[in-house]
DNA sequence: TCATTAAACTAACAATTGTTAGTTTGGTAT
DNA sequence: ATACCAAACTAACAATTGTTAGTTTAATGA
């Protein structure tokens, strides 16, 4: 646990802010009067809004690509890696709720970081899909559209930042388990 | 078909910007820019930025009810009433990709119609959770969380709009029919 | 006690924002 | 030909934007 710096704390107060009304639409003198100071003061600890955004993106990008790593590089098999997946987005998620909603939302915005970014999401998602066309190989997932699968999923998965915070009493490995049943296993009775 | 006016055509080259940027990054001068004029000519035929958005996000919202409307009254199963809410935002999601952007990521800035945006919303919502309830009810559905259910199913669907126009091929029928099967039977074989 | 330093401040800037007012253009119907 | 009208234009506005420069404050350690 690193402690945290005020340049941090303009980061979290941020994503807070940008989770409400997106990056463009948050003014640096909104940002300063949540932080309870002047706008010019930010500009001690961070060198732009740029920064911030980059701030809040890029790590959280980071951590999904290292996560990845880790799944596809285990021996489990196809069913029990997109189980893994779930439970690496609920984990990342519950984690930085905030900052899940800028990568979702304000991605676009990112100017040098922008092709960084956007390299990890294609690898994310390369990673993901190869996985399910193995499981049908391996006759564990049906031969359906592997696309429409991980398209199904991921899209569920890259929500979950907005229904998180409406259930704090559900602990992240419940919700991990809920949610991976009804995914791979369907609901019909 | 009633024939398009000019403030439609604003409205429909907008909701394109708006898709790509947001609401908030799209100045009025680049959307007067992509429709060939200057930024005041726009106020020939609008009042404002505001009803622009008002025009893009409240149609759709209205036709979501009506959709929701017709499959609550109808005598289909709790499933097949799922399939049916499926199409429902296939259909409307395929006519009108880029309003569906904006409704899911610009509707908090909405400002006279927020409120009545945000009743159509959850009623929306309370109605598909009913309907899943009663499948349960019915031993139509498994017994889990109705919430993680509709979760699940309503982030997918609501991502539709960035995923329908890489799939041009695919028709919209079929596209319902590959996301009813994976959203409702699952993934394992 | 004094120097240092993190972190706040005031004041201002150039650029950009949504919007208004008044004017010109070019085609259509009388 | 003339009147009309939709739809463009130029010019400007007041407010807001991100950011910079230089200054003050208050706590810490020597």
């Amino acid at each position: 646990m690193k402690q945290k710096t005020r340049k941090d704390e303009i980061i979290t107060t941020a994503a807070e802010l940008f989770k409400e009304k997106g990056y463009s639409a948050v003014t640096m003198r909104d940002l300063a009067t949540a932080m309870g100071i002047k706008a010019a003061s930010l500009y001690n600890h961070i060198n732009s809004k740029q920064e911030i955004l980059k701030g809040i993106i890029i790590s959280i990008a980071e951590a999904f690509t290292n996560g990845m790593e880790g799944i596809i590089n285990s021996e489990a098999t196809s069913i029990n890696k997109l189980k893994h997946i779930v439970e690496l987005h609920v984990n990342i998620t519950a984690n930085n709720t905030n900052g899940m909603a800028s990568l979702n939302n304000d991605w676009m915005h990112l100017e040098d970081q922008l092709d960084y970014y956007l390299k990890l999401r294609n690898e994310y998602e390369a990673n993901f899909l190869a996985i399910i066309e193995q499981g049908v190989l391996d006759s564990e997932i049906k031969n359906s559209n592997p696309e429409v699968i991980m398209f199904s999923m991921l899209s569920t998965l890259r929500s979950l930042y907005l229904w998180i915070p409406k259930k704090e009493d559900l602990n992240a490995n419940d919700l991990a388990n809920s949610l991976s049943e009804v995914l791979i296993y369907g609901i019909n009775d």
